[in-house]
RNA sequence: GCCCGGAUGGUGAAAUCGGUAGACACGAGGGACUUAAAAUCCCUUGGCCUCGCAGCUGUGCGGGUUCAAGUCCCGCUCCGGGUACCA
């Protein structure tokens, strides 16, 4: 019987269907467990061979899980706004709604051929009215919550509305914009839209003018994560600051919440890493400075409060207010040029040629521990949005204000023992403090750090400060709040109408709010976002509906918010609709929460580290503090599949010329390396005639073989179309079969290792699957023997063992082994082929159904029961002694495990090993450890 | 610069607790079957030396611990990823 996978996997695939054998319940007896997938943004050049990769190995795992008797939920859905489809919609007038179905079809069709377990029944898109619902639900809680830092948890702003009227903003410790202190009188006798303006600086969705990223290319802003060193992620455009008023979500009063947590999950410890590290948690001070003969003063941020005897000047943001104010009347005309000349220059400049630049303000601050005169310049190397946007340089112990020192001539006064700076700063954080204060100071100085290591003089620094009344303890984070405007059309509109400036939300009940129709995708003449293309883009408030524009009275009709959200509002909280996807009356049932809790496992890629990662944490922390779900963090374990380089094929043409030279004979010419179609090349060596039909200019190409054959070049690139060698997985499907496939991507290497996609080995896992059919032509009712229970056990114990463990790339050996073993016993048992098939379906589901029927089965595979492997058909009984003669190791031999030591010594002295490598000598003295080792003494 | 990974044959890789390194697969070479090819099956395949047996050597480099190190410790080199005027 021949393997035909074809048939096989079509029949399988319809069969799954109909029977819905995916779907699945939330009412169960089982105990559950939640597989998830990174969904993916379905972009029009489908699937590559690299998108399956973590989506066979959750599906590998989801199906073990049910086999072990699990309620297993495995969804799939689509990340269905996004940039690309407006762009395609811009150029060709095409409706990205209609892009991106089709995109999402392709995607379907494609993943389908693969035979994932997916229960389709709960497939979201995010651009589904019945989704975004939510998604704008969502928003609507944080515009109508704050966060309370003393109980560290969002809370109603109605709250924070009824402490105003009765203290003020005396006792509100909230996370906010700016710090506002106003008593209950003066709230009391502000206007409504004055009241608004105050609340707006505590709302966890904040509208206000922020400094971002824009990108004049795309006609949009970006968040800090799709920015990579000045240029867009999406399209490599050049990103400039600017000051836009803005949405923005609340992320940093979550930061501590979002660093604790990553303690209690079950994630890779880089990738925690990268967490931490984007959140940047810094312990330090916040000084007082008095600016001398003034009554102003100011506040700097510093991590070493150990070096305040070594400051030589102070430094500002140019961005920061500080500096008009402290700009003397001498100094401002170079101030103004100066400040002319960093706006000029743009973040992408300011990274790449690090110039130190800097001017004097003319003023000078008192430092509060020595008293003396301290310069207080302006310098773009600080950064107006961390700190105080003001410090403190010291440059002895610090490296950029060491070169700011050198290059305007300013003191350096070294603090550590023994430290040299002559030619640089010493930065690291350890040593003996010295010159704290220096010696002629001393007497005028309460504080004396002398002697103290660097760990005791920052504590010792803080107290005095504390208690003196010149500073307090401060943590500073580095995480920003997250940009949420995008001046887009293909993305959730806002459900925020404008009255009298002010912002409002939507009724929940009123939502969603749907993406209107506009005439075109580019933004208006006036510059405007898309949105304001829109004719029916009103809110009528009384009525509670989306009216037309010329409606616009602004006494009971409003102009609703012309962004849209960005790409993450609509991945944030996915996980939790599939639990109950089709609910409208809640994003999801307390129950179905209840039921499902988090996501156990979530499998994709790291470049999600510090966006949706970050921000899926967040938006479940708030909504965990609204108690509208169980758990605070959204995903337990989280595996980073690596990604699928692409292995590209070059052919070499001797220069001038249309003759093509194989590799291994190219050095003997002048040659260009020319990238050739993967697709047309195997093993490395060239479909000739391929090649000339692949192009015109080929059509005529001459060749210089070797060995009868062209053998191109190869070389590791990203996979890309230019590259030309991007492989569909349905070329791979077709020729091989979807199980092919499956266990081909997982015997690549290990899951979460970056590596090339090549095809050289996909023959030797085919040949293997058709070897296991064939395992199964005959079927023997006979017992079992001894031999072939071990076989059987040895493998169900290793594939148990590498599931448990993401190692799905050395179960496949293992299977290998285990079939060419019984192929050679001649074993064609139920008792033993039963349990394997059981074993090898989450990786070839297809042919283990297949075979599972043919063994006469009526009910599907997955509902079987996963074989644990027994002990007792592996335990040896035996224990690997390491024989040495001499001290030197020469072999291995088994023992029983029950011999004792002068058994032990005795069964050696007997092997036959030993005879060879003594060659008849007599031992002096062997030494037996039981258990251990055995050394014989010659 | 800082943080995190990694380095094993011609190639992808394995070695789960420190115990015979290179499982498994690809590629290569040889053979069987065949008019021939494909398919299938069998043998060889880290290096050196050797007719062979055997021996020596070998997991990026240099040291160390240990009866025993790819695995543990110290010091480097190179490669990949993340991040960066964060005071």
């Amino acid at each position: 019987m021949d393997y035909n996978f074809k048939e096989i996997e079509q029949r399988w695939h319809q069969q799954w269907a109909e029977q819905s054998v995916y779907k699945v319940s939330n009412q169960s007896n089982k105990p559950k467990y939640y597989v998830l997938d990174m969904f993916p943004y379905p972009s029009g050049a489908g699937l590559h061979v690299g998108h399956p990769l973590g989506y066979i190995a959750s599906d590998i795992y989801s199906r073990y899980k049910r086999l072990q008797g699990f309620n297993v939920l495995h969804p799939m859905g689509f990340d269905a706004y996004g940039l690309p489809a407006e762009q395609y919609a811009i150029q060709t007038g095409q409706h990205p709604a209609v892009t991106t179905e089709k995109n999402i079809r392709r995607y379907c069709e494609q993943l389908e051929k693969i035979g994932f377990c997916y229960d389709w029944s709960r497939e979201v898109r995010t651009c589904d009215p019945d989704y975004y619902h939510w998604t704008q639900w969502a928003f609507c809680q944080m515009f109508a919550h704050y966060y309370d830092n003393h109980s560290q948890s969002a809370r109603p702003i109605s709250d924070l509305v009824a402490h105003f009227a009765q203290h003020g903003s005396e006792g509100v410790d909230a996370a906010c914009t700016e710090e506002l202190s106003f008593t209950p009188e003066a709230w009391n006798a502000m206007s409504n839209t004055q009241q608004q303006q105050v609340l707006m600086n505590y709302r966890i969705a904040y509208l206000a003018d922020t400094k971002v990223n824009w990108c004049p290319a795309l006609g949009t802003v970006l968040a800090n994560d799709e920015v990579s060193e000045g240029l867009s992620v999406r399209g490599g455009h050049p990103v400039e600051q600017r000051v836009m008023r803005q949405w923005s979500l609340r992320v940093s009063a979550y930061a501590q919440r979002l660093l604790d947590g990553l303690d209690r999950i079950d994630w890779t410890e880089s990738l925690k890493e990268t967490q931490r590290n984007w959140i940047g948690r810094s312990e330090g001070a916040e000084i007082e400075f008095q600016v001398k003969d003034s009554d102003k003063h100011f506040t700097i941020f510093t991590t070493r409060a150990d070096t305040m005897f070594g400051v030589s000047f102070m430094v500002l943001a140019p961005e920061s207010e500080l500096v008009g104010q402290l700009t003397t009347a001498g100094q401002e005309a170079d101030v103004k040029a100066y400040l002319e000349q960093t706006k000029r220059r743009t973040e992408r400049e300011r990274i790449a040629d690090r110039q130190v630049t800097g001017v004097f303000s003319g003023s000078y601050a008192v430092n509060p521990l020595t008293g003396q005169d301290v310069p207080i310049w302006i310098s773009d190397y600080v950064l107006a949005g961390y700190g105080t946007g003001a410090f403190m340089a010291v440059p002895a112990q610090d490296s950029r204000d060491y070169a700011f020192a050198k290059h305007f001539n300013l003191p350096i006064i070294p603090l550590i023992e023994g430290c040299d700076v002559s030619e640089q700063s010493y930065d690291a954080k350890e040593g003996i403090v010295c010159n704290s204060p220096r010696a002629e100071l001393a007497a005028q100085c309460a504080l004396n750090l002398n002697g103290l290591t660097v760990k005791q003089a920052i504590q010792a620094t803080k107290d005095y400060v504390k208690a003196n009344g010149l500073g307090r303890v401060k943590v500073n984070y580095r995480l920003r709040d997250a940009i949420f405007s995008r001046q887009r059309y293909w993305g959730e509109p806002f459900p925020v109408y404008y009255k009298d400036g002010m912002p409002y939300t939507i009724p929940t009940e009123c939502l969603p709010v749907r993406l209107p129709e506009v005439t075109q995708f580019k933004p208006t003449e006036s510059g405007e976002p898309p949105l304001g293309n829109a004719t029916q883009w009103a809110w009528d408030e009384q009525q509670q509906q989306v009216v037309d524009n010329s409606l616009i009275d602004h006494q009971t009709v409003f102009p609703l918010e012309l962004c849209t959200m960005p790409g993450f509002a609509g991945s944030s909280a996915y996980y939790l609709r599939y639990m109950d996807p089709t609910n409208r009356q809640q994003l999801v049932s307390p129950e179905a929460n209840q039921y499902w809790q988090q996501v156990d496992l979530y499998i994709g890629g790291t470049e999600h580290a510090t966006g949706h990662l970050i921000y899926s944490r967040f938006w479940n922390k708030f909504l965990y503090d609204l108690h509208l779900i169980c758990q605070d963090e959204p995903f337990r374990k989280l595996i980073n599949q690596g990604m699928i380089q692409g292995r590209s094929n070059f052919v070499y043409r001797i220069v001038g010329t249309n003759t093509y030279v194989s590799a291994g004979l190219k050095d003997q010419y002048q040659t260009q390396p020319i990238h050739v179609d993967v697709n047309i090349v195997s093993n490395d060596q060239l479909d000739i005639d391929a090649f000339r039909r692949w192009m015109p200019e080929y059509e005529h190409a001459e060749f210089i073989l070797e060995d009868g054959k062209y053998i191109c070049g190869w070389a590791v690139e990203k996979m890309s179309k230019s590259m030309f060698n991007v492989v569909n997985p349905d070329d791979i499907v077709d020729r091989y079969g979807a199980d092919t496939l499956r266990l081909y991507e997982m015997f690549l290497g290990p899951l979460e290792q970056s590596k090339p996609w090549d095809t050289n080995g996909i023959d030797g896992v085919h040949r293997f699957l058709r070897r296991f059919w064939a395992l199964y032509d005959q079927i023997d009712e006979g017992q079992p023997t001894a031999e072939e229970l071990k076989t059987l056990h040895k493998t169900l114990k290793k594939v148990t063992y590498d599931i448990e463990h993401f190692s799905f790339n050395t179960s496949i050996p293992a299977f290998m082994i285990c079939q060419s073993e019984l192929q050679q016993l001649k074993c064609h048992k139920r008792a033993i082929l039963e349990p394997l098939l059981i074993a090898i379906a989450p990786y070839a589901p297809h042919i283990a159904e297949e075979l599972w029927h043919r063994l006469g089965h009526e009910t599907t595979i997955c509902d079987a029961q996963w074989p644990e492997h027994d002990e007792k058909y592996l335990t040896e009984n035996s224990v690997k002694y390491p024989v040495q003669i001499n001290g030197k190791m020469r072999f291995m031999l088994e023992l029983p495990a029950t011999a004792d030591k002068a058994a032990v010594e005795a069964a050696v002295l007997a092997d036959e090993q030993t005879h060879k490598y003594t060659q008849g000598q007599q031992p002096k003295k062997v030494i037996v450890v039981p258990g251990k080792i055995v050394n014989i003494v010659l």
